[in-house]
DNA sequence: CCAGAGGTGGACCGAAGGGTCCAAAAAGGT
DNA sequence: ACCTTTTTGGACCCTTCGGTCCACCTCTGG
C-alpha cells in the first residue's frame, strides 16, 4: 500500500489520519466534513482524494483502524499482564482514567454509527478489536481463576460489556458514576478471598 | 403544545414521528432525510415544519422522546415488579429477547450519536431514560438484597452498564453473547444463597 | 541539468437535502 | 351558508459537501 509514496507522502498521509481522528473524537463523523480535514491538516483537496482514492468513506475507515488501535493501547501496560488481583486492579484504574478524560469524545462510537451500516470493513475493524480485547482479558482472568474455558470466556466477555456499557453511559450522561460501578462489578469475583464483598 | 391541533392535526403528528420513528432504526438518524419521511408518511414538506417548526432537529427530538418510552415498555411488565430472583431471571430474558429480535437496528443509538452533541434537550431525555430505568433496578436490587443504599445503587449501575454494553456491542458485531454473559453475570449477586456460583 | 515521478493547490461541478413560501383545500364554529 | 382556523400540496431557494480536474510545484535519480 505504501508502495510508491515517498516519505514525505507518508507523513502527510499520516497527519491526515491523526487531523481526521482528532475532528472525529470533537465533533463526530458525522459532522467532520473534508473541508474540516483539509483546513486542520493544511492540505488540499486533491491531496485527500491522491491518498484516499475511495474518498471520505476511505478517510473514516483509516481512522477507525487508528483509533482501534489507540483504544488497546491506552490500557497498556496493564492489559498486557493481568495475572494478579493488583494488576487487575491498575488497568481498572486506567481504562477510568483515560475515559474520564476523554469525556465525551468517544474514538470509536459516531464512526462506527456512520460507517457500520454497509460497510464490513468498518464492522471487521471493530469485530477484531473486540476479539483481541476479549483475548487479553481472558488470558487475565484464566491466570487468576480456575474456572474452565467457557466460564472464563464468559467472564471475560461480561467484564468487556461492563466496559462498553459504561463508557456508552459517560458519552450519554457525562458522568463517570456507570463505568466505576460497572468495572467494579465486574471484575469484583476476581478478587481473592481475603475480605471478600458479596 | 397540542393547542390550536384538531384530532386530525395530531393524528398526522402522532404518524410522522411513528414512521420517523422506524426509519431511523432502519437506517439510522443520519440516514434519514425529511424527504424520506415526508414519502413514508404521505405528507409534504409543509406539514413536517408545521407540526415540528424547528424542523429535523425537532422531529428527532420527538423520535427519541417516543423511543425512550418504548425502551422501558419493552421490559414490562418484569420491570416494575423486581422483588423476586424469578423475575429478575424473567427480566433478564425479556431484555435478551428484544434486543435479539431488534438485531442491529438500535432505537437511541444513532439518535444520541446524531443529536448528542450541543443538544441540551436530546441529552436530557436519555439522562432521564437511565434515571428512570435506574430507579427500577434500585427498587429491584433493594428487594432481594440486604445491602445499604450506596451499595445498592452502585449494584443498579452496573446492571443497566451491563445491559447497555451488551447492546451497543450486539450493535457491532451482531453477537448476542455479550449481551448474555453481561446481563447474566450483573445479575448473578442477587441470586439466593442455594446453589450459588462464585 | 533534465526528465519523470510523486506531491500540491484550488477552481469547479452536481447532487442532496434542509428550509421557505404561498395558495388551495378541508374542518370547525356560529 | 359564511367566515376563521387548521391542514395540506408542492414548487422553489440556497447552502453544504463530496468529488473531479488540471495545472503547477518539488523532489529524486541518472
Amino acid at each position: 500500500m505504501n508502495k510508491g509514496m515517498t516519505a514525505k507522502g507518508r507523513a502527510t498521509r499520516h497527519r491526515i489520519i491523526v487531523a481526521a481522528a482528532m475532528l472525529t473524537r470533537e465533533k463526530g463523523a458525522a459532522e467532520t466534513t473534508l473541508d474540516d480535514v483539509r483546513a486542520a491538516t493544511a492540505t488540499s483537496k486533491s491531496q485527500l482524494f491522491h491518498y484516499f482514492p475511495e474518498g471520505r468513506a476511505d478517510i473514516l475507515a483509516a481512522v477507525a483502524e487508528y483509533e482501534a488501535g489507540q483504544v488497546l493501547e491506552a490500557q497498556q501496560p496493564y492489559l498486557g499482564d493481568l495475572s494478579t488481583w493488583e494488576s487487575w486492579q491498575g488497568w481498572r484504574q486506567a481504562v477510568l482514567d483515560h475515559y474520564t478524560e476523554l469525556g465525551q469524545k468517544c474514538p470509536l462510537g459516531s464512526l462506527t454509527a456512520e460507517l457500520g451500516k454497509s460497510s464490513p470493513q468498518a464492522r471487521s475493524i471493530v469485530t477484531s478489536l473486540y476479539d483481541e480485547w476479549e483475548a487479553a482479558l481472558v488470558r487475565g482472568v484464566k491466570a487468576v481463576t480456575s474456572d474452565e474455558e467457557e466460564a472464563v470466556r464468559r467472564r471475560a466477555r461480561s467484564i468487556l460489556a461492563a466496559v462498553q456499557g459504561g463508557v456508552v453511559m459517560l458519552q450519554g450522561t457525562g458522568r463517570t458514576d456507570y463505568l466505576d460501578a460497572a468495572l467494579t462489578a465486574a471484575i469484583s469475583p476476581l478478587q481473592p478471598v481475603t475480605a471478600g464483598t458479596a
